[in-house]
DNA sequence: GCCTAGGTACACAGGTCTGTGTACCTATTT
DNA sequence: AAATAGGTACACAGACCTGTGTACCTAGGC
């Protein structure tokens, strides 16, 4: 026997006015289905996942979800737009806030439900979809253009090119921890990272360098 | 009316003598399916790709298909295996090899059917695969460790961690080029590598430098 | 001349997928 | 009280997927 959400359980359970003043204060159905996907569809990939499986998932029926999201297409849309978020501003030096992408990235990537870049994924899964292409395209863009802003207040000449590179790093990363699972990959692009910004004349105080918690097994003296 | 592949095309097309005596010498014809299934499953996708497509790409039946691997996960399997070749060696000197890399990187970037790495590819679509993520970590440690090897030739101290870094910015590069379709990211990641190595004591020589044939609105004085 | 290996053509089982149709039920608003 | 909005249950169309069954055909080796 299907149930459905717990409304429905109630009211076909008796007395149709026992049920809670509150319950069909569903917090926003949309929400629920949009937060589902997202989960389902990054762990386990869009092309993996039906429209069947997320309704499951939330205990509604795939009407429900069509009466929401006109098509899978349109939930993929908006699972990758609830996925582009822009960095908040900071009180942190530039420096500091640069590094410090690092040592989220460390910190996702211990998670163990981190499973790589949504838009990287979503790219390399479904291939030349235009509107997902230029969804990444544009998230990809706005990171480096952090990254760019923070050097310019530095004074860094070359802010365009260090910030593709520091790009670079990130991505690798994250790549690199998909494959390997393995957060240290975080570590390893911020000592790269702490030596381009060196070279670009950046001054990287040892707060800056050292911020983790447990240091497993590292040579103390690794340069950067 | 089906003809399939041309030795059948020839022979049901009048006297059967007429056949050229090396046609059905067809070049393995397992080898001709795990050639299409490579290159589908790279452009489209493996679960975007399904075996009849691969069949009839070839023009062949899909029974003519299992009887050369039992299933498509054999065929996954086979693909993956294919992709996974060893750099070979080389009389370069290490840090030519090294930077040469990348400039390998911007040639593949350019080709128009180059769409970032299968390993990862494989990963973010199959997800918790166990065989598939065995063998992307098995490539991605090659990699490294071919890098470290070079470093050591070198005489450098931290060949392990900069091995990484350096496989970092590979990564990067691929993952920033299959969103972005912008060759010059193997170029940023070419000059990152560069400031890599001088910091770590490597000395890198103009020839290394300035490989490339057409370079395009680059500042002059953009250090590396 | 016969046998075998490896093709072909084609149907189909059984599953999954996206998306729709329909009838009903309930809560809120008017 | 009636209408409306938004659920539910359930069936189903139509496509596509992996994998199998079967009967045939043909070239090459014995």
């Amino acid at each position: 026997m299907y149930l459905g959400y717990k409304g429905a359980l109630l009211s076909s359970n008796g007395d149709p006015r026992i049920r809670m003043a509150t319950l069909p204060a569903k917090p926003d159905m949309k929400d629920r289905i949009l937060e589902t996907a997202d989960r389902l569809f990054y762990l386990q990939g869009i092309r993996a996942v039906g429209v069947d499986t997320i309704a499951a998932e939330i205990g509604i029926s795939k009407r429900t979800l069509y009466n929401h999201f006109p098509s899978k297409d349109a939930l993929i849309s908006a699972y990758l737009a609830r996925r582009f978020v822009a960095p908040r501003p900071s009180d942190k030096s530039p420096v500091e806030q640069i590094l410090g992408t690092f040592d989220s990235l460390e910190r996702r990537f211990s998670a163990k439900d981190f499973r790589g870049c949504p838009f990287v994924n979503a790219v390399a899964e479904l291939g030349e979809d235009r509107s997902v292409r230029k969804i990444a395209v544009a998230f990809k863009e706005s990171r480096r253009l952090w990254f760019r802003d923070l050097l310019a207040q530095l004074g860094i000449a070359e802010a365009e090119a260090l910030a593709t590179q520091l790009a670079l790093l990130v991505d690798g990363s994250i790549a690199q921890d998909l494959v390997r699972n393995d957060p240290a990959m975080a570590r390893a692009a911020k000592e790269a990272a702490t030596v381009l910004l060196k070279n670009a004349g950046v001054k990287v105080g040892a707060a800056d360098r050292q911020k983790k918690r447990t240091a497993k097994k590292r040579r103390p003296r690794s340069a950067s």
